[in-house]
DNA sequence: GCCGTTTTCGGCCCGACTGTTTTCAGTCG
């Protein structure tokens, strides 16, 4: 039983006893204890094995949550969870994905007309069956009927890469309005997680009216959800989201900061105004004198944190997990930016599955500013992408030995190799070849459905393997397409850790893998994370950033990131026992 | 359901917008 399908069980609670109409805190408590238990470092079954350590130490778990994780660890299922689906089946949460449908409407079209599934909601629309329902009428109708369309494709959250480019776009559009003094993308966005669900749009402008018209003309925008006086939605040709909002001057930071989120950690920084007896929303940071409410800070997000006691926190740690100890015990982590990276450790050539030659990949790392880089092919065990033997792969090693000579002082070409851990664990290469490498990145591609006791010890047996300098994409998830290797990333991080093994952050958007929860879970291990691009062509190597942003997340400082240090700190680092 | 230096009960973040209402509930972020 690992955290995720635990945080999944507790998601789906949430989801039915809203539906139920319970209490909103408990259903609350159950979100808060899903995404605390996604979250955590370790895994539950490892904390309910050792007797120093209690669930219930962790905050948001009570007493009952932690039995219920007992339980599921225990006996695979939750009892609570057949009892809710003997009363509501599980269908009925489709309808919740239809953009204005909340739990309280949907429980009646459940309740009233027992629609179960979308395309018996879409019938009862087409019988005019929906309008006539107490607190329904003609628009909520229609508005039902066309979402339910939407609600197929409006989950999808787009890679932060994704967004990013979007992101240019509109400001890019934006730029050409009148009458904007500042502007700003808030969300998830600006916190850099690895998905993204919409886009907030944050701005200081006299004429609201003006911008909101500038918006609507974005070549890319498909129709206008809703429009009021201050803030505007609309949805883009590709089904995305874009809010907008225009606020005054004094209003940005605070506006900035709650549009930022996340929710959790707003929920928190909400609870801390309050016990100073201020009152805070997205207008400022208010003190009561008498009948008075006395704006205090509001202008820049320094202001709002500055008068709540707390130092500026960087969106990245946004998400109520660590921010607060780390900002109440003055320890904030000095965040690992783009330029601190040095080099780039992973990345293929047309020898293999990549596009470009080698004198390209170099060109390519030089104009963003590296200092070195190590080609990393495959072995021969992806075929598919033609991968190396041993010969061709020392050919390819004389190869940089002479590019060696003809590069200018200052930058460094390193030979690598990405070498397949086989099923059987053994390697794809012999260790005699390995050991004339000067970076060995080990991975496994093939085997992923095997068993986590198998998948864990191929691992650790690479970890242990001194050959062995790095372990690339750990977990082997791709985002929204394919779930992780069912490995146990505790005994991992223990032997990387041991071992003095380095673990990857591959910054390919669909990867970023090390992800962010487990960055930091290598950060308070001790272990080194090296930050790769696996590009397969030059512009792959733009990723860097997302991979950084990643990290950024996880807390990472540089510090903590192996590519970093020159390549003549990192290899004396490497070679120290 | 969780939590606690105004503590074991009674709180739990807050406002914009919409549609269906005759003053507000539901949804969303």
């Amino acid at each position: 039983m690992d955290n995720k399908k635990i945080a999944d069980s507790f998601e789906e609670i949430a989801d039915l006893l809203e539906f139920q109409g319970a209490n909103p805190f408990r259903v609350r408590a159950y979100r808060k204890g899903s995404r605390t238990i996604r979250d955590l470092a370790q895994s539950v079954t490892t904390i309910l094995e050792d007797d120093r350590r209690k669930l219930t130490d962790v905050d948001g778990i009570g007493k009952d949550l932690a039995a219920k994780c007992a339980e599921l660890v225990e006996t695979g299922q939750l009892e609570m969870l057949t009892e809710l689906h003997r009363e509501i089946p599980s269908t009925v949460l489709q309808l919740l994905r239809i953009p204005g449908l909340g739990p309280k409407k949907a429980a009646v079209l459940f309740r009233e007309l027992n629609v179960q599934t979308l395309d018996q909601l879409r019938e009862a629309c087409e019988s005019d069956r929906v309008a006539g329902l107490k607190g329904f009428g003609k628009k909520t109708a229609e508005t039902i009927f066309k979402g339910i369309s939407l609600a197929a494709a409006a989950n999808e959250r787009i890679y932060w890469a994704e967004a990013d480019h979007l992101v240019s776009q509109l400001r890019e559009h934006l730029n050409l309005c009148q009458g904007i003094e500042q502007l700003e993308f808030a969300g998830s966005y600006r916190r850099g997680r690895e998905t993204v669900g919409d886009l907030d749009i944050l701005v200081i402008a006299n004429e609201a009216d003006h911008v909101m018209d500038h918006l609507i003309s974005f070549a890319e925008a498909a129709e206008t959800i809703m429009r009021g006086g201050t803030k505007m939605s609309l949805r883009l040709h590709s089904g995305l989201q874009v809010d907008l909002r225009v606020v005054a001057a004094e209003s940005f930071g605070a506006a900035l900061q709650y549009f930022t989120g996340s929710k959790d950690h707003n929920v928190v920084v909400r609870g801390r105004a309050k016990q100073r007896g201020l009152r805070i929303n997205e207008y400022g940071v208010y003190r009561s004198e008498g009948d008075e409410q006395v704006s205090i800070a509001g202008a820049t997000e320094h202001e709002v944190y500055e008068c709540l006691g707390l130092p500026y926190i960087p969106p990245e740690l946004r998400e109520s997990r660590q921010e607060f100890e780390w900002a109440d015990a003055d320890d904030l982590p000095d965040l690992l930016c783009l330029k601190d990276i040095r080099g780039d450790l992973h990345m293929h050539t047309n020898a293999t599955d990549g596009k470009g030659t080698i004198e390209e990949m170099i060109a390519a790392a030089k104009s963003r500013n590296l200092d070195y880089i190590a080609i990393t092919d495959h072995s021969k065990r992806v075929s598919m992408a033609r991968g190396l033997d041993a010969d061709r792969l020392l050919a390819q090693w004389k190869q940089i030995d002479r590019l060696r000579n003809s590069l200018e002082e200052g930058f460094q070409l390193l030979k690598g190799i990405e070498c397949d851990i086989l099923e059987d664990g053994s390697m794809d290469l012999p260790d005699q070849v390995l050991a004339q490498a000067d970076w060995v990145l080990a991975s496994v591609h093939y085997g992923q459905k095997q068993s986590r006791d198998q998948i864990t010890d191929r691992i650790i047996g690479a970890i242990r393997n001194p050959q062995i300098t790095a372990i690339a994409h750990p977990t082997g998830r791709l985002i929204n397409r394919r779930e992780a290797y069912d490995v146990d990333m505790d005994s991992v991080m223990q032997a990387a850790a041991e071992c003095k093994t380095i673990l990857e952050l591959n910054a390919n958007p669909a990867r970023l893998d090390l992800h962010d929860v487990h960055c930091a879970a290598a950060k308070s291990h001790g272990i080194q994370v090296a930050i790769n691009t696996d590009a397969h062509s030059t512009s792959g190597m733009d990723v860097m950033c997302c991979g950084v942003l990643q990290a950024r997340r996880g807390g990472l400082g540089p510090g903590d990131v192996a590519n970093t240090r020159t390549w003549g700190e990192l290899s004396e680092w490497i070679a120290s026992p």
